[in-house]
DNA sequence: CAGCACCGTGACGATTTTGTGACAGGTAAG
DNA sequence: CTTACCTGTCACAAAATCGTCACGGTGCTG
């Protein structure tokens, strides 16, 4: 959770502002006012996250990002640009260069901070290479197996992967965004409502063991797998 | 708790003064002389809530008021003007450009204090993530679900923020328009009298665990949600 | 008590969201 | 080069939800 977040920013009170949250948050803040202090400090060490102001005194911001993108040691750090207006163009170029997410001026600190632990979150997997069960459903990460008793279900890799998401992270609504950045990965350009589909897939391969019913769908949120029964069906 | 503060304050001794209490109760404090600079801060960043001294040198205060309250951007940051007359026609003046609250010099620390701490408060609640639980009705955001002990509420994905939405700002009335606002989004072209249709449908959801009364009407006005129990008609 | 403004309610068509089956690649094993 | 999976996308079906309306009830005013 707590990270090393370098801050490229040359207005002195926005930059105060934002370390004193990021601080706050429990982060480490390394700061920079120009794109040349930031490339030292990159060089030096290695920080988990790296928050850019779009305009920058000297070089501009888009080219630091472009040049942590290009360098091999650098290419994988996660870049969160602040950026002065939302229009397309912007957005555009700054997808081009992989920034990670975007945040347009002018912004709330609350919610800056909410975009960092999301992007931190996704880089950060967590996968325990634990066997989970629930409700007799059993995952082993190790074996790569599930089962309910002695029955075996087998899935795809990606039905695996979700299954195991869902079941580490139960009881909790998953948006599509959220699963096919968790599941799927960060970087990866998929339509939402392929996300539908392989509920579908796994929820016909639970369907033997009457498993199924664990995953809910939450209308106009996402998913969630979750062991208590939906409220509405007292079908009987 | 924890908030970002712009204050406007030209007087070097009462900014040193304010911003030393509002550092320590352990808010983030942006400082700036006149509402040149303020302007320059809040283009880049949006304060949770802004202490704003009635004259200044250049543009007055009430003037940097009107442009924050004649942007979307920043129209719903919360203004606390600082005067040093205490006449009713600054009073009027203040309060019909939307300030959300009014202190007078000289005014006691300890009193701005408690003033700042109110209206966060009233302002907080709109985007928490924690569960609500009252009166034994238990709404989490998280999971998506609404409980009443054991049992478990279904609702429409506009029913559960309008719930959300009420049990966070709790006895207080909201009108139709408001909640429109708060709920439905800001600029949506919907009858107001389909708020009576979402409340009527929210209160038969809870009818079943008997918190339908939860939800009040209040003739002229609009609705509120309130535990306490209502003075007219002890219904048997 | 009449008149009026306001609110609750049931019904219904329109719209949005989700489930589902089919299909065209893609990949790895044989 | 087959074959046997997996995948992502689509188009369409099914379902849930939404917004509006009309009608009737309720409480206030004078």
């Amino acid at each position: 959770m707590a990270a090393n977040i370098l801050l490229v920013e040359d207005e002195p009170a926005i930059q105060e502002l934002i370390a004193a949250n990021l601080t706050r948050a429990g982060h480490t803040v390394l700061r920079a006012q120009d794109a040349e202090i930031a490339t030292r400090i990159v060089r030096d060490a290695l920080p988990d996250l790296v928050l850019l102001d779009w305009m920058l005194p000297g070089q501009s911001g888009i080219e630091f990002a472009r040049r942590l993108r290009g360098e091999e040691r650098t290419r994988n750090v996660p870049i969160i640009m602040l950026t002065a207006r939302s229009e397309e163009h912007d957005k555009v170029l700054g997808l081009e260069i992989g920034a990670d997410d975007y945040v347009t001026k002018p912004f709330s600190p609350r919610e800056l901070m909410a975009r960092i632990k999301a992007v931190l979150r996704r880089r950060a997997p967590q996968t325990t290479e634990d066997a989970v069960e629930m409700a007799g459903l059993r995952l082993d990460p190790v074996t790569h197996r599930i089962s309910s008793g002695a029955q075996l279900i087998n899935l795809g890799p990606t039905e695996f992967r979700l299954l195991h998401f869902l079941m580490t992270h139960a009881e909790r609504v998953h948006s599509r965004a959220q699963l096919l950045d968790q599941v799927w990965g960060d970087h990866v350009f998929v339509e939402e409502r392929t996300v539908d589909v392989h509920i579908r897939r796994l929820r016909s391969a639970l369907e033997a063991t009457n498993h199924d019913r664990l995953i809910q769908t939450v209308r106009g949120s996402g998913y969630r797998f979750s062991v208590e029964v939906m409220a509405t069906g007292e079908l009987e």
